[in-house]
DNA sequence: CATGAATGAGGGTTCATTCAT
DNA sequence: CATGAATGAACCCTCATTCAT
């Protein structure tokens, strides 16, 4: 009877196919969850805190759980702003890219991050809470901006000369706005004039700085997938039940 | 015998003064010592690391004998901190004072501090171990800097608007540029750069921040009596020693 | 349809036959995968080390798995030991038993265990790691040598007389001998010192001693089924492997 | 008023000494508090056991305190195992040297040590716990016991030919003479036998065996500051006290 | 019966702080 | 006021075992 012999090896197939999916969604879930909770943890407390214990309370699962994902409270932390930084520049690249010049691109990606920032404190506080010199100008696109603050300079689209000390300023600038977005709640202009500022220490005329900061970029709409909405959520349910 | 009962109270008396006046010398030499030792190893290692067992191991002296000087960890960072920004202080608002513009103020105040981090990777390291949110806005002066950024935009002396963002951008440059200069060497037009970017930023023409950057500052020399300059004679010696 | 439906129990109970025999074939494999694994790795880990995740990695199969064949670690190794002893005493004791003098039979189970120890460095790794007091004197016949001995000094075939301390003897003195044979190379007449040693400590004299060991004992040839010899093509495939 | 200076340094110097002396008292009194509780644990335990917990519940200490003392459970063990080992070899080698026969100091050294382990239970139990292959062969003097029977070989004194099947053989006999000693009651004649049956496997006769059994070894006494009769108290006391 | 994620007891270690001397 | 042993809370991490699929 081949045929129940192909349909068992079949059934079988797919009970082990069945399984393995299975399987891979729970790890999945568990290890998102786990980001989540750093993210919270982490924007709370910053780096260096003993985080470990806040985050396995929070996402509500046993000590020997967290070490089957990460190995350290390091290796947790690189995985969240490796997450966080992978979700933003997928979003935030090609919007970039659509332009060629190097002065459209740092103003509106420079923008966009500081209106997301503005929109979610949580990203802000987890991104004040980083070391400057460890991961700040790999996190979020950092070395994006870079990229195109390099390339203005090159083909003398600023007048700016020094890359490392205009480098300095802008990453400055998002770190400080940063910690200034997570603590308090700042006026309408803030955002608009933080970015012409920064144009005119790249060297742009007022004029050019002003018609830049106008440009109208596109909304920036986060996938209810995200981590950063994930957390949210959780975070809300959280307050909600405490 | 009043008399010598009398000398006698005076001897004590004096006997007491003498023995109040050196305890209290010695007191405060040791407290320097520590504070000499905090300020090198927080430089080192930053902020949530351990670190006491480091600085009485420096300073030579005994576990208990810590505590009789600092009821805490932090107590001792604040406090190394604060002498930090009072001798800076001490040593750098006369000079700022000398000019009543706010943009020779801001200048000079951006410049001096620049150059003496550079100066001292000591203390650039000491800065960008930081946290910024925490002490950054009342270290080393940033707050009479903030001051004069404020006066200027009040009397239009600049064409920034928003105070909140102007100041985010210049106490963002220099963190970073804290972290920059305490890491690496850099181009000797690094700093005039950095300052020139700063100025525009404020909306300064490109002449004026030019003819500002310029401008003879005098050069600072620190007070070998200093914290600092203690700091890094001790670390020459533990370099020779170890 | 009763014809049918006989048939098709007659089927059902042939395949569930079928059925059960493979399976308990299977369960059987796996069972003496296990023992091999665990035999590799207690040899090379001793008591009290974390196994387990060593012999399933080795094993290759899932961790939930080991417990469908034994209940605990404990259980693991005690089977692991019962099995060497059964197979040893399976092909030992027929030999020892060929002839009745206690003398030839402690002589000839001694020498025969020593060489095969020699021959297999991994059943001296494994025996040195046994910790004495617990499986010591049940472990690959001590028992039947223990026999033999409390028989020759019975029938006062040795002039030794307390028993108690002529097992101690010779149980220690194989157990060093494992502990040896496992770690170094040793002269070729380790051995037969060795067992002399031993029989002039049971007080046969000196003459009887070197007859004795001089006898023609038989190679002993292990079963390419016994678990030392599976474990021990295990461990080059590994080594090949690796 | 020179001699008051001096008597004040005087003062300062008898108030240090007596300081740093009440100190290093007490350092003592707590490191030696946790070599008998070690003892005792291990004594119980085994190696690989995990004993810290027992022993500073045991102490009735601090767990920190335990780290200030020693960093792993091996390097407690092993200065419990060094210090045993010191005390013994005081006692011990004295009287062994007193006599140049390695067949007399043999003799002397495994009866007078097999009679402390029968008086001390304790040290038979700490004994039978270690593993042979790692501190076997320098614990309590066998490191001695294996010189003299080298000496005796080379002398010839022994008809015994391989070292290294001999010292096995002693070693063994030890050992396993330690875990009977622990675990049961033996007979008066068992410790005789064994050295007996000893000495005739080094080759020895049996009437010059008996006769160097039946030497009028010194009955040893251990002080009562020695490391296992301190042990002893405590053992007693918490026997007392449960 | 296989699987492997989840568990959590158990043990290890650090380090800021206290306190008797 | 110096000293440094003692403290213990807070963390870190492992690994035998369970259990839902």
């Amino acid at each position: 009877m081949p045929r129940w012999g192909r349909k068992d090896m079949a059934n079988k197939d797919l009970l082990q196919d069945h399984r393995t999916r299975v399987g891979t969604e729970r790890r999945e879930k568990t290890r998102a969850r786990l980001l989540e909770c750093a993210l919270l943890v982490f924007a709370e407390k910053g780096p260096g805190a003993p985080i470990i214990d806040d985050v396995i309370t929070l996402a509500g699962m046993a000590r020997g759980s967290f070490y089957n994902y990460f190995r350290t409270n390091e290796e947790l932390l690189d995985a969240v702003a490796a997450e966080v930084t992978d979700e933003w520049l997928r979003v935030i690249d090609p919007i970039v890219r659509l332009d060629e010049d190097p002065a459209v691109r740092v103003t509106c990606g420079t923008m966009l991050l500081l209106r997301v920032m503005r929109s979610y404190p949580l990203l802000s506080a987890f991104l004040s809470r980083m070391q400057i010199p460890s991961a700040g100008r790999e996190l979020l696109g950092m070395r994006y901006l870079t990229r195109d603050v390099l390339a203005g300079i090159e083909r003398q689209r600023f007048a700016a000369r020094q890359p490392r000390a205009v480098i300095d300023i802008v990453v400055g600038a998002i770190f400080c706005a940063a910690r200034s977005l997570s603590q308090e709640v700042l006026p309408d202009d803030y955002l608009d004039d933080l970015v012409l500022a920064l144009l005119r220490s790249l060297g742009l005329t007022e004029d050019e700085a002003v018609r830049l900061v106008a440009l109208p970029f596109p909304e920036i709409e986060l996938d209810d997938q995200s981590l950063l909405k994930r957390t949210l959520e959780r975070a809300e349910h959280r307050g909600a039940g405490a």
